[in-house]
DNA sequence: GCTATGTTAGTAATTGATTACAAACATGGA
DNA sequence: TCCATGTTTGTAATCAATTACTAACATAGC
């Protein structure tokens, strides 16, 4: 917040709890450093979007490199999961469309509502900071664990042919990461489909290619 | 190179036609570029790398700006794309695994051998220069043209399934894609397997789930 | 009144870019 | 063949602006 004017033209400040104060900031730098990488954002920019004094980011954080290391640990903490439990009722019924449709939809939505999640983890690759290997050791690993898991189980119920089932996630989470990167980078201007439509073909495409072939159906 | 020091103690100093200066620039600028991004590199940098004082940097380039547009400039005139002629005889032996088998391959061969180009496309991406948006124009459209076209006429000839074929294209490639940029910017530890078998796997895939079933082959 | 929350006004270092000047090269006319 | 003349390729030093970060002082609100 800018200080703002009261009636009798006196500069009112707005003063904040410390740990809301350190809360807006965390949000304000996540989408600053999302946009613009680390070394493309500097301290001066934060504190004019967080309508704060440049001294006031350094009170709560002690270097720049701080601040991020908090966005890092927020989002890690915040990394919203409750698909998980619809993917575990898919794997129980065995009901392969709808864990692979439920897998994509998550990520395409996920993207969609917050592509700063997307940038910040391809900047702090590319910039070689350790978000995105935290990211990948305790987000996605687990995802292609338990998912490749599963499909091992379907190949011996003959269900899955039998290959590499990591090449296989690796395959799937490819169809749906890079269509959400292309969405969210370069704007995709010939390829609008819903990401229920595009969960959906993508997942026939992918269960199509990887199920054994039965006659029972068309 | 650095002035060196000849039998008679006098400084020698190392000139190179411009020509050849402003190439040897924008190869070691490409490198930093790709490493760091455009921000996070600086001028000073690449004249030391470039083994010449910084002067010399805007004597062949008005600005940092320019300097990065004569690299996309390259990059773009460079890029080869050889794959093409064995892409159309696949195409006209309606040879589908060869064919995306061939894709696939130079795909991940490129960022193999080259991955600056990709860490460069989506530095580029982020940052909001137009190499990006160029690349997708003139490389990455034309395929997703032809495949999408070739798949089309497929679906007429009952061999394809009856499907939107531009998210067939987007479906393989992100696939091979995404695979790529794992590997080129995580490093990929728990997915070893050589591109000519990625490749394979991938298409095999792929083709499993976009082709109508027929039951003259197991 | 006290203290946490804020500001203003700085720091030294680094940024992209420019200056003045020197060394190496090309070449035409004697 | 030679060297005077003009051009090209280089350097060192410096520019104003911006960087991350800090010290000293001010004030809101309990």
């Amino acid at each position: 917040m800018l200080p703002t004017v009261d009636s009798t033209q006196k500069v009112t400040l707005h003063k904040m709890p410390a740990a809301q104060r350190r809360n807006q900031i965390i949000q304000v730098a996540k989408n600053l450093f999302s946009q613009k990488g680390f070394v493309g954002t500097t301290t001066r920019e934060i504190s004019k979007a967080a309508g704060v004094s440049e001294a006031i980011i350094f009170r709560h954080f002690a270097t720049k490199e701080d601040l991020y290391a908090a966005i890092i640990d927020f989002i890690i903490q915040g990394y919203n999961q409750d698909f998980q439990a619809e993917m575990d009722l898919a794997m129980k019924e065995k009901d392969e469309l709808r864990l692979f449709q439920t897998l994509a939809l998550a990520i395409l939505e996920t993207h969609r509502k917050e592509p700063a999640l997307l940038r910040l983890l391809l900047y702090s690759g590319l910039e070689g900071h350790k978000l995105s290997q935290l990211f990948m050791d305790t987000q996605v690993r687990p995802i292609y664990q338990r998912i490749s898991g599963y499909l091992s189980q379907r190949v011996k119920e003959k269900v899955v042919v039998r290959s590499d089932t990591m090449v296989m996630v690796r395959g799937f989470l490819g169809m749906v990461s890079h269509h959400s990167l292309i969405r969210t980078i370069y704007g995709d201007p010939f390829l609008k489909k819903s990401n229920e439509v595009m969960s959906k073909e993508f997942a026939q495409i992918f269960l199509n290619g990887i199920l054994i072939r039965t006659s029972k159906k068309k």
